[in-house]
Parts: C-alpha cells; structure tokens; sequence
DNA sequence: CTATATGTACTATTATGCATAGTACATATC
DNA sequence: GATATGTACTATGCATAATAGTACATATAG
C-alpha cells in the first residue's frame, strides 16, 4: 500500500506526499482514517523516521491530512474549492515541459489527451461541471 | 531568444535544454541553424560555460543539436519516428503527478484538456494521424 | 503517577547534484 | 601561427536529501 515505486530522482519524502495523495483520491484513504506512525511508515519504506515527518509536515500544509499531538496522524476533509489561477498558472508550468518532449517524440494530441483521461479517471477527477 | 525564467527549482542547464527544445518545435531554429556558441550563450544568460557545455550535451544525446568539433553546434535534423512503448511510459509517468495535483485542487478534465490542446497548438504537435 | 506511543525539534554527518573558476587540449578555420 | 570551437579536468562552494541519535511535549492506558 506504501510501497514505493523508488524512482532515485525523485526525493523519498516527495514519494510519500505523492502516495498519499494518491489514495486520498482514489478513496482509498478516506476523511478520518488513521495513517502509520511516522515510525511505522518508516519501517515499512526502510526510511528515516525524519525523512517521513517531513512528507507528513507537508501533507499537513496541503491540508490532506491532520496532525493530532501524541495521537497520530488522519486524513484531513477534502475541502472542494475552485482553483485559484496562481494554482492553474502552476500547473501548467509543470505540464509544459512534459507536453514539449511528448511532442517532440511525436506522441500524438489524440493520444496524449487519452493518457490524461485514464489518469482524470483512475482518480476520481470530475470530467464535467459539478453535479448540482 | 535565450532568456531563462528564472525558475530557481529548475537546474540552469535543464532550462537551456527546454528552452532549445521549445524553439526547435515552434520552427524558430531550423535543422542546419547555428546555435550560440558555448562562450556566447554563456555569457547571455550570466552562467558558466561548463554549465552550458552540459546542456549541449544532453541536447545532443537527445539527437536535437549535433556538435561539429571546432565549428559549432547546429539543430539536427528531425527524425520522426513512431516513439516507442519505454518512451510514452516515461512520459506518462511525469504526466501522471501533474494530474494528481490538477485533480486533488479540483481542477475538470475538461480544462486541464484544453491546456494540452493549447500547448500542443503551440509546439506545432501533430493533432491525429499522419498526413499520408 | 507511570509507562508508552505519538509527532516534532535539534545537532551532526554523509552523499549527491548544481554551479562556478580556472586551466588545458584536440579540432577546425583563416 | 592565430583564433574559435567544443570538451576535459581539478578544485571549490553551496543547497538539498537522507541518515543517526537524542530529546521533548502531548495524549492515552494502566
């Protein structure tokens, strides 16, 4: 469930914040539920003890989860805002770069929007306006 | 032409890369263009040559720029080839957190599309089949 | 109160990547 | 020969990531 995919590049804690998102989305870490101990946690991904505080200090930031002292640590209420435009103009500065290679390497818009919908509907993503 | 934007996350020589990539897909640089030399462009964008040296050379192994000791670097031509399945797996790894976070801040499908038809409009991306 | 589990803070250390400075070299051109 | 090209090399500084180890405030169960 935590297991990491180890990609070197990206940083460990960075892994966590992404996998924990991950599930959030996917549902399968819902509002309340209790994640590992930071101890725990890293035990299981043979990490520092620190290097999992950091990812759960930045989960927190995002408000995705919520720290309870001497408690542990649960996922937070998805709280549904409409994007500011400092996110979006984020976003699309991270999608930038990957639109540049796909086109490069000849990878067809077709295609291209097809990966992102599989992607929009393995986690949950609203296709459309909201349903009322 | 060469200017960077300054995003400090983002290595010097990453942003060379991209920034050269983004000028060969739009057609500014033509397959045959004599790009700045190591010194000059060095010195365009206040950075090191070795900086730059190492950008050229991952442009080069990434078949975009071809070097010809003791004249110059120039744009290579463009090979098309259908890309292949490691290829679209890369990217579809990188596409992936993007999408994680679009999808966590509520942004729709049908916006975050609209964003990859922009870019690929922009870099001149194939949008279907082959022309014949 | 005691013992335990929680997240966190702190210092110190190591490893890696990015960038710089400076020098040098083989190649090509004039 | 002089110059311009990309490149190789060593050394240094700096930031980030990760580790090890210790300690502390808080919460909970006995």
């Amino acid at each position: 469930m935590f297991r990491l995919d180890g990609r070197q590049n990206v940083p460990i804690y960075e892994q966590v914040v992404r996998r924990v998102k991950e599930l959030t989305l996917r549902g399968v870490l819902k509002p309340g539920d209790k994640l590992p101990t930071v101890r725990e946690l890293s035990a299981m991904i043979v990490a520092n003890p620190n290097t999992v505080s950091k990812a759960y200090q930045e989960l927190e930031r995002s408000g995705v989860i919520e720290t309870r002292p001497g408690k542990g640590t649960f996922v937070a209420e998805r709280i549904r805002v409409e994007p500011d435009e400092r996110i979006k103009a984020d976003l699309r500065e991270r999608l930038w770069p990957v639109v540049v290679d796909a086109v490069y390497f000849g990878v067809r818009l077709k295609e291209f929007e097809a990966w992102v919908r599989e992607a929009f509907n393995e986690l949950g993503g609203e296709s459309g306006e909201p349903k009322a």
